[in-house]
DNA sequence: CTTAGGATCGCCT
DNA sequence: GGCGATCCTAAGC
């Protein structure tokens, strides 16, 4: 039994919710989507806050689309694009359970320990080989595969991480019980 | 042109 | 729990 695909132009905690049990793969490599954070317009701790600029502007493009950018200089984050174009909503992809092409992630990042290759959003983008040329590509275009999960899925949320502000809006989300989210929910 | 700071990570104590 | 890495962006002068 399968989920219907997602939607994309919902609200961004709606598909942040949608993506977790996602399997996501990038040139082959990847895994089930255990961890998430939505972003919006209108919310202080987003990128698309302050309104479009060059290095957001993949966020207020069509919904379905890559965000890439770079954090603190040295590690590239992933988000898929939601809502309307123009309207600047994402959910950023935080934690991967790894499945799919286990030696290449290694390789990557440089380490064994198979619950540390995608736990947090700058090591998916590293284990993932997300570079800023992934930047504003569809998801539903070759290099990427995202299958919704194939059964029920128990989701858990709680406040997001790494932000200083509208730190209550509870728009993280992750798979219960899973071992490779980035930290434990509170 | 200059400058401050960030949706993080890894290593230190 | 703290801090340095490391670089790009955006805003200010």
């Amino acid at each position: 039994m399968t989920l219907p695909a997602i939607d994309f132009f919902s609200p961004s905690p709606e598909v942040a919710r949608r993506l977790i049990g996602s399997t996501l793969l990038v040139d082959g490599v990847g895994g089930r989507i255990v961890e998430t954070e939505a972003y919006d317009r209108e919310d202080p701790a987003s990128h698309s806050f302050c309104g479009p600029t060059p290095r957001n502007a993949a966020m207020f493009g069509p919904p379905g689309r890559t965000y890439v950018y770079q954090s603190y200089g040295i590690h590239w984050c992933l988000n898929l694009v939601c809502r309307e174009a123009g309207h600047g909503a994402g959910v950023l992809i935080r934690a991967i359970e790894p499945l799919t092409g286990l030696d290449m992630m290694r390789a990557r990042r440089g380490l064994d320990d198979v619950r540390l290759l995608c736990a947090g959003p700058g090591r998916v983008g590293q284990a993932l080989g997300i570079t800023r040329e992934h930047n504003g590509l569809a998801i539903a275009a070759p290099h990427f595969e995202l299958c919704p999960a194939s059964g029920p899925v128990q989701v858990i949320c709680g406040p997001r991480v790494g932000i200083s502000k509208a730190v209550e809006q509870p728009w993280r989300f992750g798979l219960a019980g899973s071992r490779f989210l980035s930290r434990p929910f509170g």
